[in-house]
DNA sequence: AGAAATTTTGACCAGTTGGAAAAATGTTAG
DNA sequence: CTAACATTTTTCCAACTGGTCAAAATTTCT
């Protein structure tokens, strides 16, 4: 909840046809001081819009999505699915600032006074707990970066960066003090996102090399195990062979 | 070159306006007695179009790129290039079903016959220098299984998954033989998939994340130095702990 | 209830996009 | 050279898409 959600700043450039007269202000508004006490029906609309917009980008991508598609989906009209979010571009923004957040959680709770073994440990097992239940976030967010992250870079490059950087420090001194081997901690986060978020992103190749035998989840329970062996391995220290 | 190209078929319930009259039959032609010569000019043109669309679908997704892109890429008009790819399915489908060959080329160089680690080893390092060399193939590939891989479902159930098979059993007899750490094959492929691809499909935030300073292909070689560090030790038989 | 505000709808529109038709321009074999 | 064929360009279009607008329906407030 400490990161910003970088969703004001409007493009400061359009040409402005009319300012939407009735509908509601979707996203951050350029007056930070009132804020509209936003009623109880279009939190809820809202909500529903995003839901289904969710659905319908991290199936899709931004531009295979049409309005149309995600109006049907939330149940409602184009127009009135318009009224809430003035452009399809604002749904995406708030979908993206908000799954980042949720995104990146696990990293922050990594502690640098547990055992450096089950910190890592259960950041991987959260991780792929991630893919497992919410992976439509997870192919919105690959969507978004393989596109180059247009929406993102100023958070990916400031916020995220930020995180990282901290946590490659606890894991560096980790290693000062002889508890892990030594490795790049940045490589190391890397292959822990890439492992796990490939059961999301690429799961219908997963399924499709697995067969229909390990499908119903069981796929997620032997990647949990496999991976716990595999970085378990890597961090382990060992005599210089 | 073994592989079905799997690319004949046409969608046999299309409306079927008026046949092509003269334009180049692009891609595999229902009667494969006689295929055509393909004149000199048709080959080049349809490599230069092939080359555009690369740039433009890996860029963009196959829904964000539009005709007139690939076409101002390739330096021609729009009708020009229909002449050669009727649709713009074609067009991608050929550049899936070409890349697939390529992408798993290194996987069937996987020799039962070496020594374990050394072809691991240079399995994980080819696969890297593809992710550098070639990040739009890749990227074009995570597309297409983001989106749920519509159009090679087929090759990655029947192929894909005999190739993975074959290749798992190798690992296994090696697991058997002692040589290496016991593990899951499949996963132990999926992680090296991931971790390589990602940084490829995942640039942005890679470079985002080490800054300015590891840029100019730095980062491969420290990835490849981490990645041969983190698997080598995951296969390594060791004491029980 | 009745006025005011909010929400929803139906009709509509302008720009884009994939693609078709046909004419115009090469190119090549006889 | 010229007929047959291959390639390219010009023009055009129908469907789709993001978005507008005014009016209607509904909810909220007094």
């Amino acid at each position: 909840m400490a990161t910003r959600k970088l969703n004001d700043g409007e493009a400061a450039s359009t040409p402005v046809k009319r300012q939407a007269k009735a509908g509601v202000k979707a996203a951050g508004s350029k007056t930070p001081g009132r804020a509209k006490p936003l009623t109880r029906i279009q939190k809820e609309k809202q909500d529903i819009i995003l839901e289904a917009a969710l659905e319908v980008f991290s199936l899709h991508g931004f531009r295979g999505a049409t309005i149309d598609q995600i109006a049907a989906q939330a149940g409602m009209s184009k127009p009135n699915l318009l009224y809430y979010f003035p452009k399809k571009e604002e749904i995406h923004r708030r979908l993206i600032s908000e799954l980042l957040d949720t995104w990146l959680a696990p990293l922050r709770e990594f502690d640098e006074t547990g055992d450096p073994f089950t910190e890592i440990r259960s950041y991987i097992r959260r991780k792929l707990e991630m893919a497992r239940d919410m992976p439509r976030e997870s192919r919105l967010f690959a969507n978004e970066m393989l596109q180059g992250a247009p929406h993102v870079s100023e958070m990916i490059e400031v916020d995220l960066k930020q995180l990282v950087d901290e946590k490659a420090k606890v894991l560096l001194t980790w290693m000062d003090q002889g508890k892990i081997s030594r490795a790049d901690p940045y490589h190391l986060i890397f292959s822990i996102w890439a492992t796990t978020q490939h059961y999301a992103d690429f799961d219908v190749q997963v399924r499709a090399v697995l067969g229909p035998g390990r499908n119903g989840d069981g796929r997620f329970e032997d990647a949990a195990r496999y991976l716990e062996h595999l970085f378990m391995h890597g961090l382990t220290l060992r005599p210089k062979t």
